[in-house]
Order: structure tokens, then C-alpha cells, then sequence
DNA sequence: TACCTGCATGAAATA
DNA sequence: ATTTCATGCAGGTAA
């Protein structure tokens, strides 16, 4: 091998490539390169990536030809018989010890034992790098485990049995950063399947080796490929912990280690869920099986995750359905049954097995398990682990305390799995910690207070940190920076006659800009490089891409690149921004002012008149806080403040309360627009032969103003504008109900755009993806549900004759009104 | 009054 | 839609 050269094997045609010279072009997405399973080095191939690259590497990563010979090449010479194999007739090292695959590509023949335990001793006898050791580690252990489970052969002790009883998966999948292929396979395959298959192989080995028996289970159990894939619709998508397990075992933590094993043979085990598969780790295991006896074999159950009540005084503890009923004895009484169960430190412990009646089902407890759980010192959070100690299938019982893991599997170890669990150990526990540390019991009383009250039923409210992080992007924030996916083209579809861009994929994030506003009080956007950080002047209406830089500047020429000089120095900048943060600022607080002064719930205050609300209940308080809704003031017509205590008939005809004021006139502006719209109805019946005659003529309302679309054009096929009959200047009457924030936005926006602003298309496109709304008031008049559009984009107006932008009426309002007109309210 | 027991309920998970 | 299971709670019992 030449210097700075690396012997690499194809993954792919198992070509040898002695003298790779890999550093200068390591790069993992690349075609053709790979990363070794065990030493992670790159492997490079000149190949093109085929269909045997997904199956390869699903079935455990590649290897760079280091590593297979220092494993012994001899185990893993291919075997070649599947139609699928390599032209060489190679079989890449994962297939060839892998056993299920091994069996497969063998028709049926299992892989020479000599082979395997010489493979296990090149492997043992390897000394691993620091940055691998707990990889290898694993891999011996997988060696360890297929080894003596998988080949019906040398399986010396009992104990061997027990302890390589269920594969490790997780290490067959630990290549997760290999490539898009791999990738894109593991999301869309379940990983466990080859868990359950070897578990069931392995139930196959048990059965042949003890029972030799060749009933309809064992044909059910006869481990195939196919059996293997049928397998993987039966179980959940994996987490994503087997992604990154190598990670965290160069971490080197023994708990990261921990994979969920598939069930022990039992009644029913196969209803297990996952989430009640032991994790424990050989090492655990070993250890507990050393402290009981070491002739002794353990074979982990289930576990279950401790709940508020488990851990609680009364000394129930819930045990799975299906776990009681596939590894406790049969119970025909409520009642049940005494049962005796060792700890680990060999002390028995003596429980009530039982059940309730619960829904034409059974609820199953273990009854009398406080002692236990206290001599443990165990809460809630913390784990319990049902293993059978054979020979003599004892029971035992262990426990795992919840670990300070942030990223375990998905609800399934204790660090996330139930809010009692993981919230405690992801923060309380840390602070319990510290509080029995300072004495400070009532920190701790508060802190388990807290975890027992949010309960586990809050599960679906569990985060990881770095979701938690990414959801202090605030909603507003957030539709900021939507941008439509850059790998998907929009449908353009006409709505009377404006344009709306579909998408068929949801938005993604765009890069942040800044507004600003200048001393003539129009708005400025600014986009920083992301090369040379430079902030650049844009064009207020522009969306960036997430990646952008001074070369996609196309609004100015003089700043393309990197090299410009800033248009404004640094200080001007940061004044400019702060004044744009200050305007931004002042909008908000404006925004906010109005909302307190002029409720924004009229739909709700319409609403609360047809129910018979009073104001005068909410006007008669004191100036305090409502008792309904601690931030609202007396007058707070929100829908919160505005319930109805007792229903209707508190509103009197002369009523003049702000409620049925407010009702009032916009039933009456409803009725006008109703009146308006059947009179528009037939002109424009009669206005489209008229036009057909003369043929070109703008289109007349029956009200004598000309109707315009979005473009200005009066086509007569646009959105109608708000007319009153008393309104003056063409016609135009100002609703009583639009707000007054969205006004002032109205006036900023350009009145010659010709279609919906971009980012009401992209929040269109992104919350109401793939179809088309129900009306056409409706994507027209409808804010973005969520947040509000941009601040420096209106919502979507409609000129009015005279130029100006009117908003669209809301359908929401339109809906209560209609509502209230159906209700008979005036 | 505190604790125990058994059942009911409903959220969450799963089919 | 159904099942599971964490927990609340009413009624009983003991202190």
C-alpha cells in the first residue's frame, strides 16, 4: 500500500482498490463512495450506485476490505446462488454474515460456525481505535449473538442463550449517514424487521434445540427473507436511534447502546408492542445473570416504564395486557393469583397477580408492589424490567433508573416515554438531584408535583429539546420565512381571474431578511450573504431562497458579488435596522393597541348576540381582569369573554348594548351587500348579452359603479367590491367591520399587483396544500389561519373604484352574519 | 380521617 | 373504531 493510500473494497462489485487515496476527496455523498461499517473509512467505488448498494446496506452497511480481512476473510467469502448476485460473485460482507440474508442468498444452508467463531475472534482480537471501540464492541456482540442463536449450533450454556437471545439491530443499521440511498430506504422501511426476524429465528433455534419439534409453529417460524419483509409492515417505523447509534457509541455510554429486543417466546408475544421490549444491554444483562447465579440464564421479558400511580403509594402496578397475559400465569379470577418474584439481589418478593374487568377486557395489576418499588427506589419515570431466570422460569424483576438521555427512542426509553418520565428526568430529575443535594425538599415536593401533574397522558406533548428549540421560531417568524419548495413548480390556476400558485409540496424556510422602513416611510428589505455576510438592499417584495448570496443579487448589478463594498457602513446599517425594528416594534404594539380598543372577535361578538349575551354581565365588572380570560379587561368581547353564562334571552330590541350595536350594523351591512349582490346578480345576467353585443364595453353594476378585478380591469367577472347605497364617491362604502390594522396595510401594498403577493400564495400553498379552497371568497377574503401574512404584505384587497384597495369581506364574517339572518336576529 | 378496593372514565395508542 | 391503560373516584373499611 502506498503512502497515504487505502485498501478499499467495492461495495458494490467487490473490486479491491489498494491504493485509494481517499483524503483528498473523502466526501460520503459522492457516488461511489461509502463508509466502512468498522472503521469508518471511506470505500470508494467507481461503480455506479446500483440497486445492490439499498439492499447491501440494509442489510448492515459496507466494509472496507481492512476490515474483512482483519475479521477473516475466509467467514465471508460470498456465497452465490440469489439472482440478485454480483457479477464477481461477490456477496458483501454485511449479506454474508448476516444470518437471515445468509440464508436466503444459501437457499436455506446456514453459514459454517467455524467461520463465524474465527470471524468473532479476528474481531477480539482486533484492537479497536478510540473513535470505534464501541462499535466493534457491538459488532462482537452481534457476532457473539447470531453466532450461537442463529446457527442451532454451539450454544455451549444456557447462559449463551440468554444473553445473545435477541440480536442487537440497531448495530446493522448504524451507517445512517452513508447515503441518500440508504437514506431515503431506512425512512421509508421499518427497521426492526430484521430484529423480528431473528426473533423469530430464534424462536425457531429454541424450538429445535429443546422441543426438536416439527409442528405448524415451527413451519410459521422457519426464518425467510420473505417472512422477514412481511414482518417489517407488521411494526412500527423505527426510531431514529439506530440512525445514530454509532454516534452515541463513540460516546462510549453503555445506555446508548440500548436497543429494544424483540419478545421472548410467551403466549401471545408477538402482541407485544414494542414499547414494552426489553432494552436492556448484554452487559445488563451479564451483570444481573452474575449476580444471581451464574449457571443461570435470563431472558428479558418486558419492561414498562413506571407511571405516576405504578410508583404511587397504592402499590398497584399496571402491568401491559399483553405482557401479563404472555408471560404470567393464566388467571381465570378476578382475584388472581400470588406471585412470586425475585430481584436482582435474589430477594423474593411476593405480589398480587390480577385483573379487572375493564371494557370486556382485563386490566392487569400487580398488586403489593410498593415495598418492591421502594426497596428499589424506584418513581415514576424509572423503568422495571420482567426477566424469566431459567432453569426453573423464576420471575425476576429489575429496574433501570431514567436516565438525563435527551435523544432516546422515540417514547420508548423513560427519558422520553411519559411525561411523568421524561420530563422529570430530562429537567426535574436534575433538579431533584440538586435539591437533595441542598436539602431543599420543597423544591423537590414542587418538582414532583409538577411531573405527577402533567401526567402521562401529556405524552404527545413531549419534545425533544431540539424540537422545542426550533418551535421558538414563532408562528410569525415562521411564515416569514416560508418559501415555496424549490423542487416543486406551481400550478397557476385562474380564480375569477386572479392567479393563484398551487404547490403541491408544503413551503420551506427561505432565509431571514430584514424590513426596514426609510425616512419617506417605505419599506426596505435586507438579505445577508451567506458568503461574505455583507447585507444587501433588496427589493421589498422578494423572497430569498434559503442558501443566498451577493451572486443571486439580480436587483442590483453594482453589489453581485462578494467583493462590492457595503452599500451603507456598518453603523448606518445597524441604524437603519434598528429603526426598522423600532418601526416593526411600534406596528405591533400599533396592532396590538387597536385590537384592545376594537376587539377583533365581531364574529364572535355576532355570534354572542344570537346566544343572548349581554355586555352589560361583562361591563358591570371592575376594572379588573374578566374572571373568563385573565388578560381581557371588562368590555372584551372575545370569544373567551363573551360566553354566555346562561343562553339566550338577555337582549332587549332596544338593546343598545356594544354587542348587539355591533350586531346591528352588520347585519345591516349584510343586508345591503345581500341586497346588492341579487341586484348584481341579474344586471350581470343582463350585462353579459348586453356585452356580447356591444363587446367591449366595461362592465356596469346594476349600482352604476363599474366592478374591477384584482388587475383594475373592470371585466365584469371580478370581485365585487363593497358598495353601499349611500356611499358617496363612486359608491364606495368603508365596511364598519374590516380592521383597521389590515386597512393600514392595505394602503402599503402595491395596487397594480397583478396577482396574489407571494407569500399569501406560499401560507395558500402551505395550509391548504394540494387543493383548492371551497370558494372563491374564500382564498381571496380568508387570512392565513395561523399568524398573520407578513408584515409587510397585506392581506388580499380588491380595488375600489377609485384606486383604492378595499379589503376582501372575511367568509368567517360573512358565515355569522348568514348565520345571525338565519338565527331571524336583527 | 386515612387508607384500601374496585370500577369507571377518557386520553392515548393502535388496528 | 377499537383497545389499552393511567388515573380519578366512590364506597367500604380500618385506625
Amino acid at each position: 500500500m502506498k503512502a497515504g493510500g487505502f485498501a478499499t473494497l467495492c461495495y458494490s462489485c467487490g473490486t479491491v482498490f489498494e491504493h485509494v487515496n481517499y483524503c483528498e476527496r473523502f466526501h460520503l455523498n459522492e457516488p461511489g463512495w461509502r463508509e466502512c461499517k468498522f472503521c469508518e473509512k471511506p470505500i470508494h467505488c467507481g461503480c455506479v450506485v446500483s440497486k445492490y448498494l439499498h439492499e447491501c446496506l440494509d442489510l448492515g452497511g459496507i466494509s472496507c476490505i481492512k476490515c474483512i480481512r482483519a475479521r477473516g476473510t475466509q467467514a465471508l467469502k460470498p456465497i452465490q446462488s440469489h439472482p440478485n448476485d454480483l457479477p464477481n460473485g461477490f456477496i458483501p460482507f454485511s449479506a454474508a454474515w448476516h444470518p437471515v440474508i445468509g440464508n436466503r442468498v444459501n437457499g436455506g444452508a446456514t453459514v459454517d460456525k467455524g467461520k463465524l467463531t474465527q470471524l468473532t475472534e479476528a474481531i477480539e482480537k482486533q484492537q479497536p481505535t478510540p473513535s470505534t471501540s464501541s462499535l466493534g464492541h457491538q459488532f462482537k456482540q452481534e457476532e457473539n449473538r447470531l453466532s450461537s442463536s442463529e446457527l442451532n449450533i454451539g450454544i455451549s450454556s444456557n447462559k449463551d442463550v440468554g444473553t445473545t437471545i435477541f440480536p442487537n439491530s440497531s448495530s446493522l443499521f448504524d451507517n445512517g449517514r452513508t447515503d441518500l440511498g440508504f437514506k431515503s430506504l431506512y425512512d421509508t422501511m421499518p427497521q426492526p424487521s430484521l430484529s423480528y426476524s431473528l426473533g423469530n429465528h430464534l424462536a425457531t433455534t429454541k424450538s429445535s434445540v429443546n422441543n426438536n419439534s416439527t409442528g405448524p409453529m415451527e413451519t410459521e417460524k422457519v426464518p425467510s427473507f420473505k417472512q422477514g419483509q412481511r414482518s417489517r409492515l407488521s411494526f412500527p417505523k423505527p426510531s431514529k436511534s439506530g440512525v445514530t447509534i454509532r454516534s452515541q457509541s463513540n460516546k462510549g455510554l453503555i445506555a446508548d447502546n440500548r436497543v429494544a429486543r424483540p419478545p421472548a417466546e410467551g403466549r401471545g408475544r408477538n402482541q407485544l408492542l414494542p414499547r414494552y421490549w426489553p432494552k436492556i444491554t448484554d452487559q445488563e444483562l451479564l451483570q444481573i445473570s452474575g449476580d444471581l447465579n451464574s449457571n443461570c440464564t435470563i431472558t428479558p421479558l418486558f419492561e414498562k416504564v413506571l407511571s405516576a400511580s405504578d410508583a404511587g403509594r397504592i402499590g398497584r402496578l399496571v402491568l401491559p395486557k399483553a405482557c401479563a397475559e404472555a408471560y404470567f400465569p393464566a388467571i381465570n379470577q378476578s382475584e388472581g393469583l400470588p406471585i412470586r418474584i425475585q430481584d436482582i439481589k435474589g430477594k423474593e418478593w411476593t405480589f398480587q397477580f390480577r385483573f379487572w374487568p375493564n371494557n370486556n377486557s382485563r386490566m392487569y395489576v400487580l398488586e403489593g408492589v410498593t415495598p418492591c418499588i421502594q426497596n428499589m427506589q424506584l418513581q415514576a419515570g424509572d423503568t422495571v424490567i420482567f426477566s424469566r431466570l431459567d432453569p426453573g422460569e423464576k420471575l425476576v424483576i429489575g429496574c433501570r433508573k431514567a436516565t438525563v438521555s435527551v435523544d432516546s427512542q422515540e417514547g420508548e426509553t423513560p427519558a422520553v416515554n411519559g411525561a411523568a418520565g421524561g420530563n422529570r428526568t430530562l429537567s426535574t430529575k436534575n433538579v431533584e438531584h440538586e435539591a437533595m443535594a441542598n436539602g431543599d425538599q420543597k423544591i423537590l415536593n414542587q418538582e414532583k408535583k409538577r411531573a405527577r401533574n402533567i401526567g402521562l397522558k401529556n405524552k404527545r406533548l413531549l419534545m425533544h429539546n431540539e424540537d422545542a428549540m426550533e418551535l421558538k421560531v414563532t408562528w410569525e417568524e415562521a411564515h416569514e420565512l416560508l418559501r415555496p419548495s424549490p423542487t416543486c413548480k406551481p400550478t397557476i390556476s385562474m380564480i375569477e381571474n386572479c392567479e393563484f400558485e398551487e404547490y403541491d409540496e408544503p413551503p420551506v424556510f427561505g432565509k431571514k431578511t430584514i424590513f426596514t422602513a426609510n425616512a419617506s416611510g417605505s419599506q426596505e428589505q435586507w438579505g445577508q450573504c451567506d458568503n461574505c455576510y455583507k447585507w444587501r438592499r433588496l427589493p421589498p417584495d422578494v423572497l430569498l431562497p434559503p442558501k443566498w448570496t451577493c451572486s443571486d443579487n439580480v436587483w442590483d448589478p453594482d453589489r453581485c458579488s462578494c467583493s462590492a463594498p457595503d452599500e451603507i457602513n456598518t453603523k448606518d446599517l445597524e441604524r437603519v435596522f434598528k429603526f426598522g425594528k423600532d418601526f416593526k416594534t411600534r406596528k405591533l404594539a400599533e396592532g396590538k393597541m387597536v385590537e384592545e380598543q376594537e376587539p377583533s372577535g365581531l364574529d364572535a361578538l355576532a355570534t354572542a348576540a344570537v346566544l343572548g349575551e349581554t355586555i352589560g354581565e361583562f361591563g358591570e365588572s371592575s376594572t379588573g381582569p374578566t374572571t373568563r380570560h385573565p388578560r381581557h379587561r371588562p368590555g372584551c368581547s372575545c370569544i373567551v369573554c363573551i360566553q354566555p353564562p346562561s343562553g339566550k334571552g338577555k337582549h332587549k330590541p332596544n338593546c343598545f348594548c356594544n354587542v348587539c350595536l355591533t350586531v346591528k350594523r352588520r347585519f345591516k351591512t349584510l343586508m345591503l351587500r345581500k341586497k346588492k349582490r341579487l341586484s348584481d346578480q341579474e344586471a350581470e345576467m343582463a350585462q353579459k348579452s348586453l356585452s356580447a353585443l356591444n363587446n367591449g364595453t366595461a362592465p356596469v353594476s346594476s349600482t352604476g359603479v363599474e366592478i374591477f378585478d384584482r388587475n383594475g380591469n373592470g371585466n365584469g367577472n371580478g370581485i365585487e367590491m363593497e358598495v353601499g347605497e349611500s356611499s358617496g364617491k363612486a359608491g364606495q362604502q368603508l365596511d364598519l367591520n374590516c380592521d383597521p390594522v389590515k386597512e393600514e396595510e392595505v394602503i402599503m401594498v402595491d395596487a397594480n399587483a397583478s396577482v396574489v403577493p407571494l407569500e399569501w400564495k406560499n401560507v395558500l400553498a402551505g395550509l391548504v396544500p394540494c387543493s383548492l379552497p371551497k370558494s372563491s371568497s374564500e382564498i381571496e377574503g380568508h387570512p392565513p389561519p395561523v399568524g398573520a401574512p407578513s408584515p409587510s404584505v397585506a392581506p388580499p384587497t380588491h380595488p375600489a373604484a377609485d384606486g383604492t384597495l378595499l379589503p376582501i369581506d372575511d367568509p368567517m364574517e360573512e358565515e355569522t352574519e348568514d348565520k345571525a339572518v338565519e338565527d331571524g336576529r336583527s
